[in-house]
Formats: C-alpha cells, sequence, structure tokens
RNA sequence: GUGGGCGUAGCUCAGUCGGUAGAGCCCCGGAUUGUGAUUCCGGUCGUCGUGGGUUCAAGUCCCAUCGUCCACCCCA
C-alpha cells in the first residue's frame, strides 16, 4: 500500500457523525436571520490580497503573518479570506448596494488563517456573520445583538454565555485615548512584560487585554477609555445600553474589551464562554463607519459581527443538549430477487407518497438476520419485511424496532397512510 | 513563530527490568434456512508514525524528523 495523503494541517473533515449537527445549526441560523429580513450575500473564497491589507490593517497579525497569500498565473496577490467583513463591503461598493441605501446582509462559510491549531481554532474555520450598512443609530447596533440573543436561545446554550460591551468612540476618541494610553504605559514599561512592550508599539489597545495578571494590576490606574469618548459616542453607548436594558438582555460594561481588527470604532462587543478552554469568544462585532470609504466607497455607517462554527459546535456537542432527528425513519429489507425487484419501485413510490419520509432500501442481499442488523444501525424506528411471501400477498411485514409493539401484516396500499401516522407521531 | 503532552489493530487503549504483539469495541461466520438491539461460540485485523543509532536482541533506551493535541501570541 502507498502511502496515504492526509488533510492539511488544521483543515478538517466534517464527518457524517458531525454533519448532521452542523446541518442543524446552519438550518437554525438561516431560520433566524430570516425572521429579522436579512439577506444573504455569497462572495468568493479568494479576494485580492489588497483588500485585507486596506480594511484589516497592514500591521495585525492577520495580515502580517496569518494569510494564505500566494501568486496566480497572471502574477496577481491573491489570498484566502482570514474573515468576512472585507468581501461584504467590496461587493457591496462593487455592485452598488452601500450608495446611499441600507442594507442587512448575512454570510455563512470557511474562512482561512494559517495559526497554530487548538481547541476550537482552525486553519480552516467557518463563520457565520451579520453585516448592515446606513443605519447609524444605537437601534441597529441593539437590534443585531438580539439576533445573536436569540440564537443561543434557539441553541439552548444562553446561559453558557455572557455579553460584554464597550465603545471605542471616534475615531478622533480613539486617537486621544491611544495617546494618554501609551503615555501611561511609557512611565511604567519596566513593568511590562515583552509581549505588552511589543503591543505598546503595535497596537497599544490591545495591552488592556492582556493575560498577564501583572499587567493587569497595573492597568487599573491606567486611564479608561470610556472618560475618552466624544459626546456623540458617549450619547450612543447610553442609548445603546437602556434599549439593551429594557430588551431584558444582561450584559457587562468592560472598558478593556478592544477588538484586534483595526476598522471598529463605537460599539464593540463580545460574547464569551468559560467553556470551551482558551478560546472563550463565541462571536463578536462591533461598528464600523468608517470601512466602506477607506475601501473605496462612499462613507456609510455600518455593524456587524462574525460567529465561530467550530466553537458553537463544539458547546453544543459538550452541552449535549441537541437532540437530532434520525437519518432514517424506515428501513426496507428484502429478501430474494422478486422482492428485490419489487422493493426499488415500492421506495419510490413510498417516497413520492409519504413527503418528508426517510426511506433506506436494503441493498446486497443477505439473509433477514444481516438486514435487521443494518436495519438497527440505520436508527430506523421502522423495518418493513417483504420476501417472496409477501410480494404475492400484496402485504409488507412491519416490525418496530424502537417500540415494544407486536409486528403487523400491512397491505401495499395501506403502507403510506400507516407510515404517515407514524411520522408525525415521532415529530 | 514559541512551549509542553502524545503517536501500538479501522476506533479506544494496555504492553512490567530491553527477550520476538495484547484487550475491548467494530466487522465477518455460526448457535437461529425469514427477524435487530441482549447472550454464547468461532474468525479477520499490525511497516509498534518515519529514518538512523546503541545492543546478541528495541514497541521499550538515544538522536533526528514528521504528525497530532493543548497552551502562548493572535483571533471567531
Amino acid at each position: 500500500m502507498s502511502k496515504q495523503i492526509q488533510a492539511i494541517r488544521g483543515m478538517n473533515d466534517c464527518l457524517p457523525e458531525q454533519s448532521g449537527l452542523w446541518q442543524w445549526v446552519e438550518q437554525t441560523i438561516r431560520e433566524v436571520v430570516k425572521s429579522y429580513g436579512y439577506q444573504e450575500i455569497r462572495t468568493p473564497i479568494v479576494e485580492s490580497t489588497e483588500l485585507f491589507k486596506r480594511s484589516i490593517g497592514e500591521v495585525t497579525d492577520i495580515v502580517e503573518k496569518e494569510m494564505y497569500t500566494f501568486e496566480d498565473r497572471n502574477g496577481d496577490s491573491l489570498t484566502l479570506r482570514p474573515e468576512g467583513t472585507a468581501s461584504c463591503v467590496r461587493a457591496g461598493n462593487e455592485h452598488g448596494l452601500l450608495y446611499n441605501q441600507q442594507q442587512r446582509l448575512w454570510y455563512m462559510g470557511p474562512m482561512f488563517r494559517h495559526e497554530r491549531p487548538q481547541k476550537g481554532r482552525y486553519r480552516q474555520f467557518h463563520q457565520f456573520g451579520v453585516e448592515t450598512f446606513g443605519l447609524p443609530g444605537p437601534d441597529i447596533d441593539v437590534e443585531v445583538i438580539l439576533m445573536t440573543a436569540r440564537l443561543w436561545q434557539k441553541f439552548g446554550m444562553a446561559d453558557k454565555v455572557s455579553l460584554e460591551i464597550n465603545s471605542l468612540g471616534s475615531s478622533e476618541a480613539r486617537a486621544n485615548y491611544r495617546d494618554a494610553l501609551v503615555a501611561f504605559l511609557s512611565q511604567h514599561a519596566e513593568q511590562l512584560d515583552e509581549d505588552s512592550k511589543r503591543r505598546m508599539t503595535t497596537n497599544p489597545l490591545r495591552v488592556l487585554d492582556s493575560k498577564n495578571p501583572e499587567v493587569q494590576v497595573l492597568l487599573k490606574d491606567a486611564p479608561d477609555l470610556l472618560d475618552y469618548l466624544d459626546e456623540e459616542s458617549k450619547q450612543h453607548f447610553e442609548l445603546l445600553c437602556e434599549r439593551l436594558t429594557q430588551a431584558g438582555i444582561q450584559y457587562r460594561v468592560n472598558s478593556r474589551l478592544v477588538r484586534g481588527l483595526d476598522y471598529y470604532n463605537r460599539t464593540v462587543f463580545e460574547w464569551v464562554t468559560d467553556a470551551l478552554g482558551a478560546q472563550g469568544t463565541v462571536c463578536a462585532g462591533g461598528r464600523y463607519d468608517g470601512l466602506v470609504e477607506q475601501l473605496g466607497g462612499k462613507g456609510t455607517p455600518a455593524v456587524g459581527f462574525a460567529m465561530g462554527l467550530e466553537r458553537l459546535v463544539l458547546l453544543l456537542e459538550s452541552l449535549q443538549l441537541v437532540q437530532l432527528p434520525p437519518e432514517v425513519h424506515v428501513y426496507l429489507s428484502l429478501l430474494g430477487e422478486k422482492a428485490e425487484a419489487f422493493g426499488l419501485t415500492l421506495a419510490e413510490s413510498l417516497r413520492d407518497a409519504v413527503p418528508g419520509i426517510k426511506l433506506q432500501t436494503h441493498c446486497g442481499g443477505g439473509n433477514l438476520k444481516k438486514q435487521m442488523k443494518r436495519a438497527d444501525k440505520s436508527g430506523a424506528g421502522i423495518a418493513l419485511v417483504i420476501g417472496e411471501q409477501e410480494v404475492d400477498a400484496g402485504v409488507a411485514g412491519v416490525k418496530y424496532l424502537r417500540e415494544d409493539k407486536p409486528q403487523l401484516q400491512v397491505s401495499i396500499e395501506q403502507l403510506p397512510s400507516l407510515l404517515s401516522d407514524e411520522l408525525k407521531q415521532n415529530h
């Protein structure tokens, strides 16, 4: 046997055992966004490298060392998308979706970052995200947060996540605060660790995120971001908090919460959990009023979020709250050539007559014992047994695999109504 | 990019002081010519990650390398 080729590191197969849960998650997401009147946007997985450099920020880790970048045959620099917002804005600008308009969009799909894989963090991962455009007020901020809260509700994990919010203010306010913070940190440089010193020059606000307890102690005396907010941002944030409270959403204002991507301003938020090891953030987002213009469009306010689906699925698996429907309702076992010939057409007519039925036909022959084993393994609640005698008599044996009911003998004509009834009961 | 743990059957793992490879699950057959899941009997299953070294002898010790997991950085 020759050497087996393996999947690329950090890029995982989604196997049948897991795909059911993934489909359920995706379906639930689709239903929720639909209930808010949001529309789907699908963009290519590959974009111009320049797009991400200009949007995410030239000096961020994502752009500096995590992107899958390559040259195509023309020599153009292309990149596998590391996140969804940039593509969304690019497409919106390109097709005039954002010019003097309001949009409420969502997307879902694979993203790529070349990082060391660990729990809840992979090189190909999947995000669901929402982007809204042309809506400047805190009301839309509240709406997207409410949408995420509804999702947790649907997933049955509302008590496993908590919301943290903050405001970064206008870009001027952010710059002022940045200067004040750098001044403070410079005075205490000898107490900072290497990481924090490095951040001080690259992205000072991220020092606030440090996991080092000593740095956190020092930060207690640091200037507070919320004290530097401009008047408009302050009002925006106050109204946001008020509306969240009115809506019954619990949250914690965390003035140390800053997002890593350059384009955020004003509202930022994160849903975090302590059930996922080191990767606590399941969903994060915020306002990015400057990005559309930065990417060549007309100045357009925008707010959105992204959700890491691997983390979500991991969380749902660990909680074991989701009861998935069976993959197969009915298993059709066929004994002998005559029954096999009859069975395939019977199966088709049952699929026509019983909408929604999941019916699996036994293939490959074998004795009934073997077929019953397969029926059991398929997860079906009912096995239909058809041999030569049944074909001649126009009947089928109906065997209940999960209930304590005697086996029945039912005419082929009555099968659809019987199976319909059984399906209704088991839903 | 940095640090640590782990690589033995398809899966989960045991393998003593260095002495020639094991269990459970799965799968297949039978007990039962046409009745699963329970029970009993039997059977298949190995480049011990890879390469080198030490040794009479290596799954076991040493070195290198690859893979994987977790953590750091960063992020969803």
